[in-house]
DNA sequence: GTCTATATAACGATAGAC
DNA sequence: GTCTATCGTTATATAGAC
């Protein structure tokens, strides 16, 4: 049962390795080693037809996982008072991007041939992130307009992919812990969730 | 005056197609071809002694851009309110990071020997940027402490880094434009600029 | 299914004519 | 400085033995 076929060690450690050196950069040779294959010989390709398709077969793989992790945010309604269910989305959501963080490595350098399959991959981690924080929003706050909750779930949503990005593209970790990035990612939310609707509108012209 | 040098037109397109299509995925013909020379000829090497040198010279290009836009922040000082600071401020530093697009871009996939020269370009930018932003904010309130600033400006700037580099990895754009995001921003980071201090442990523990 | 061996193509870089 | 031509290397992918 704990046996892992040579099929899913190949697509492993390739999205491993395609995250952090690149699609280009790493070959099939250090791919079949990596899953203790001997290095240049063609084993790889009776599990897959080509490297595309085993790049294929990754982002599938990762969707899949991604499909798990689903309508998992609803557990952390009626916890408590807005920021502690915020602080809770939060940190969910910190974990969703950490799963997905192959995937955006992946993206970063891609043939153009996969490449439509992984915006579209990207651009429904982004809805489904950002869906999440408006339903809370509006939960929290009915009187908030549609529009002013969905920039503001647009707004801490690209900051946990900013922190989350960052250390993805330097490979240097924050020098801030998550739990006080968080404290601050809370308490700026909550703020703007709290005041009356149509606040957004009073800035500069 | 208006002559660009063929050196100039190699870095500007090399930096262009490596942020493209990574660094490996670009050919040397390819970027010869896109200098206006003959593909597959070495004319490259008459400029570069090599790929991984055309590249170095393109790091040092952005830096030196870099280097002409800083200490421009100051200019918004004592415009209006604290709103109208903060937006003219998220706006420059959205300039800022879209000067430096192909920087981070090129940063996704690249050799491990350029590596630690574009992660220092990287950790000096969000250092730059994030203090920006704490001095405005300490500006505005005296009594915020140091820490709260700096965790505000770390969020402040992760979000815009984050919609940056989400149309970078995905090549879509936003369907919400910056001025409306950037309203939301600057009512998010007042709201707790305006704060009083250590208001941000008010969190889930 | 995994190995050795190899076909075939593309790439980085160099030499020399102009 | 740019070209044509080419060398050496590395990569993807295949063929056939075990």
């Amino acid at each position: 049962m704990a046996e892992v076929s040579t099929r899913d060690r190949l697509i492993v450690e390739a999205m491993r390795l395609f995250c952090e050196q690149g699609y280009r950069a790493t070959s099939v040779a250090q791919i079949e080693a990596a899953a203790g294959l001997a290095a240049g010989s063609g084993a790889l390709y009776h599990h897959f037809k080509s490297k595309e398709s085993l790049l294929e077969a990754g982002i599938d793989r990762q969707l899949d996982r991604r499909q798990a992790m689903r309508d998992i945010s609803v557990l952390f309604r009626g916890v408590g008072d807005l920021r502690t269910e915020l602080t809770l989305l939060g940190r969910y959501q910190l974990a969703v991007i950490d799963e997905e963080r192959q995937l955006l490595g992946v993206a970063a350098s891609t043939p153009a041939a996969q490449a439509s399959r992984l915006n579209a991959a990207y651009g429904a981690l982004i809805h489904g992130l950002s869906g999440d924080i408006v339903d809370l929003a509006k939960n929290w706050n009915p009187d908030l307009a549609e529009a002013d909750a969905a920039s503001i779930a647009l707004v801490g949503v690209n900051a946990l992919l900013g922190r989350r990005i960052s250390v993805l593209l330097s490979g240097v970790e924050s020098t801030v812990s998550d739990d006080s990035f968080l404290a601050e990612w809370t308490a700026m939310l909550a703020c703007r969730i709290e005041a009356e609707s149509g606040a957004a509108d009073r800035t500069a012209s």
